[in-house]
DNA sequence: AAATTCCCTACTAAATTAGTCAGGAATTAT
DNA sequence: ATAATTCCTGACTAATTTAGTAGGGAATTT
């Protein structure tokens, strides 16, 4: 497990993803845009996201990236791990055999602590945080701040819409 | 919240002495020969680690670094910053603004996961590895494979007087 | 006095992160 | 069809962080 800036921007953008589900496809320019992070380098972590399965892109106008499955079904520990891909939490190879034939205790116990960190992760998804009252309309307000005009309509036409069948 | 290798080397650094804790302090070199991390290195990071409050070092022959206060009471989050120093979670600087005075969304989001994390790690201490049956007998193999026989004898002995006092 | 160990500063090398550039492929709109 | 948009790819560069090196000094024990 590692945890770096690069998680972060990965996390930040699926999050990004996450609020928008509904209101199809985000460029990857909006996201630079927003949040500040080359456009390239975004596609370069995409790159990642999408081999990874965890989104789909769609070229043309009106394309971009979107959740290739449900925010609930995609968990902290899959971005970072796509994004970060790191697979040696420690300098042992696969033999676990580290200094000369006999692997250090610590090296287990921090084996351990890793673990407990992956799982914990794992347990937390990208619905958690999209899925509470008033976060699409907060969404769409910081939308229009930002610029994102044509991310804010498409929200705010699915959230009318979603309004009227609920009653 | 930020976890690189980095932080690994502190945290299974710190294990080792708190592994060894009642059997006096651990010397760097011993460290370093164990856990492979080149010696300057290490004193670069336990210079850190001193700092943060969460070690202290003895000098001289017979000397090292032990844990300034009980292994119950450090807790991974501690020794992580301690190593990783990184203050600033996101691009944004204090005043909460990122790119043209609107803080975005799903920065916010990204510090709920960072504080998730954060107290997660707060919540698990060195002691809940090092405090299990058997650990010390293991330490004590392990450290004379490695090498480490002073460590090895010092533990042993003690382990034996607390064998003799408990019955 | 000699050995051991922490402690400190400055420097270098390697790796990772972040960004740039240049182009190509698929799709939509005109 | 053509143009615009957007994903997609690869190669390259710059900045930062990680890791290691070197040299010396200070406290302590033998």
């Amino acid at each position: 497990m590692r945890l770096s800036t690069k998680g972060r921007y990965g996390v930040t953008a699926m999050m990004d993803l996450a609020i928008h589900d509904n209101a199809g496809p985000v460029t990857l320019a909006d996201i630079s845009q927003c949040q500040g992070i080359s456009l390239s380098y975004l596609e370069q972590l995409f790159s990642k996201l999408r081999k990874a399965g965890l989104v789909e892109g769609v070229r043309g106008p009106g394309g971009g990236y979107r959740l290739s499955r449900p925010a609930a079904d995609i968990n902290i520990a899959d971005i970072i791990s796509a994004v970060d891909e790191r697979v040696d939490a420690t300098n042992c190879n696969k033999e676990a055999n580290c200094q000369g034939g006999e692997r250090c205790l610590t090296h287990e116990l921090w084996m351990e602590l890793s673990d407990r960190l992956h799982t914990f992760l794992e347990g937390i998804t990208l619905a958690q945080f999209v899925d509470r009252p008033g976060i699409h309309e907060l969404a769409i307000q910081r939308d229009r701040i930002n610029g994102r005009f044509i991310l804010a309509r498409r929200q705010a036409e699915v959230l009318q819409q979603q309004q009227r069948q609920n009653g």
